[in-house]
DNA sequence: GCTATCGTCGTAAACGTTTACGGAATAGAA
DNA sequence: TTCTATTCCGTAAACGTTTACGACGATAGC
């Protein structure tokens, strides 16, 4: 069932047989008609090894997750990225492909070894944290790749980011709309871009609302829910604990619920509990239901494969060619569990 | 830097190289040892397409996830069991690739072109339904692949399962010793073997205890948030509700318990609420906390991708040829949400 | 000293595909 | 008719690797 059995059935060469399929011009409409019918008939598909052997390509972008990040964060977050990614890849034949490094492994290791046995065409990374030797690496390389969320030098490689600032703009703006004096912050590791932007934006923010910035009110926790569980214990432990808590990671606030519940405290009346985190399914079904910011998981997928894309060089034109870096604004959905007023 | 260039730069020949990369016996320590040292220094790693066009493997074993599946089910299954998959096919230099299959798209043409276009050396199946032409597609073919749950036929292929009769049995076990006596249940699409399976369990089940079976009790719904919240809502409409809901799925627990909470209704309580899923991060921190089962995931990963290899004639020898099929026992965890006596 | 054996290595053929190159047939122009 | 341009197709080389085969020198057995 290779293309030489394919062209012996036929009576024509596999060269002819190699141009109808990949849509060649130099051959004859009714040639092209009876190899395209044959090659259904018999079930005939290139094969990849030979194909890729050939013209140095795999039609393979890599997407590296770490098991840390599944088992710390929030998984439908990627589920719906990689979809979107999917989709759009799969629009010039191209196949996503999900890696998922074990956490004790280097990850540098895995990119290196991916990059040098050619297993990918490119290569999108979930994470990036500031010391990221990988970023250097693959732009050594001259490796087409991208990241979800942008590192700290920007980078010259193409990123799609959420853009934090303006969420945590609103989420303080909400909150001291609401009257709170007192709002907390519980990020995760701030090694990660992501964390340290966050701590940014919450401080600038505060003291553009006038409020006082408490670094007592800053915990960094676990991005799961026991890390959740643990900083709202901290806070109810505080002398003059604060009146709203913002949670960037939305499983943060699921341990915190739980924190609430048992000290007999409910959110939304008790403490505000506000999450930055993409609107996930569970969101409306908590109790009561979590504020947090929407955003168009599976449009931003695509929308970083287009990127990805428009750096290959054999894509680049179609796209355009250009250097695409973009930052794509939530949209907050107040629910209830920070519509009360203070006092 | 390919073999030639490594070959080159040692004044060797390619065929000893390779032979010295692959430890084939037939060559001196010593060449092996500067063979090693300078693919080592160089930077050298075989290319994937030109090995694996030679000896017609990829050493990839592809699994197949449907978005669909990813988006009304819980998505960490399926992060742990992928780690478990990929940690045992890492031992034997395979890599793991997660395919993310569009709902629209035929799941036997995705199939159907990985099979010829050698995209993997073998499958796993994540879902499958009773009139799954894939299974017969791909066992016709004589390739290798493995499933997570068992088909209809039972099927002479490797899967892995988990013993949902023993599940169901503890769990009716468990709310019958409370005093229940009307136990509703509510599964999803009966067309899955798993959700038969559990339907048929859970009538013989109620039968052994000596309970009635009220198959209005019994609710096919979807299996996310919404689709529990529905059945809930069903359920508290009806002249006498049950007093307790098995759900086997239990994102849609989150839904039912939201259902309650706006009935200013409490699990636990007023209704007994016990989820026959694999106990997850966020079961422990509801309010009130789920009874639900525990499972090694990673550990059934690990075995699962065991069964494949033994099905596959590289490695068959290392793992004794046997057919695997294997079905995992539970482990109930008991937490509040059921831990309550009848009147 | 001749042959057989062994350890080591080089040579070259394959794997399945794509594509540069050239050739044959046809059509159009003179 | 002859020359040229065009259309279509066959031939063969190349991609990087593995491996069957043979060759070579050294060692051992006789």
């Amino acid at each position: 069932m290779g293309i030489k059995e394919l062209a012996r059935h036929l009576n024509i060469s596999i060269g002819t047989v190699s141009r109808a399929l990949n849509g060649h011009p130099e051959v004859n409409a009714e040639t092209r008609k009876r190899v395209l019918e044959a090659a259904a008939a018999l079930g005939y598909a290139p094969d990849q090894a030979g194909r890729s052997l050939r013209q140095g390509t795999l039609n393979v972008v890599a997407l590296l997750l770490s098991t840390d990040l599944t088992s710390k964060t929030d998984t439908m977050f990627f589920m719906e990225l990689s979809r979107g990614i999917q989709d759009q890849f799969a629009e010039h034949g191209l196949d996503l492909v999900i890696h998922l490094n074990k956490p004790g492994l280097n990850m540098l290791d895995r990119v290196k070894r991916i990059v040098e046995r050619r297993q990918a065409d490119a290569l999108i990374l979930a994470e990036t944290r500031d010391d990221d030797p990988r970023l250097d690496y693959l732009a050594g390389r001259g490796f087409p790749f991208a990241t979800m969320g942008r590192s700290w030098s920007g980078g010259s490689h193409p990123w799609m980011d959420l853009d934090f600032d303006s969420a945590m703009r609103a989420a303080i703006d909400r909150l001291a709309g609401f009257g709170h004096r007192r709002v907390a912050l519980v990020t995760g590791d701030p090694g990660y871009r992501l964390d340290s932007m966050l701590q940014d934006a919450y401080r600038r923010e505060l003291i553009g609302h006038g409020l006082a910035v408490d670094e007592a009110l800053m915990i960094k926790a676990d991005t799961h829910e026991e890390g959740g569980y643990k900083a709202m214990t901290d806070f109810l432990a505080m002398a003059e604990p604060p009146t709203a808590v913002i949670f960037p990671h939305y499983r943060a606030v699921v341990g915190a619920y739980a924190c609430l519940s048992e000290a007999g405290l409910q959110p939304g009346r008790d403490v505000a509990i506000l999450s930055c985190s993409a609107d996930t399914a569970i969101a409306p079904f908590m109790a009561p239901p979590l504020t947090c910011f929407r955003i168009d998981l599976y449009g931003l997928g695509r929308r970083l494969a287009e990127a990805l894309l428009a750096s290959m060089p054999r894509f680049a034109e179609g796209y355009g060619g250009a250097l695409v870096q973009e930052i794509w604004p939530w949209e907050l959905v107040g629910r209830d569990s920070d519509g009360f007023h203070v006092r």
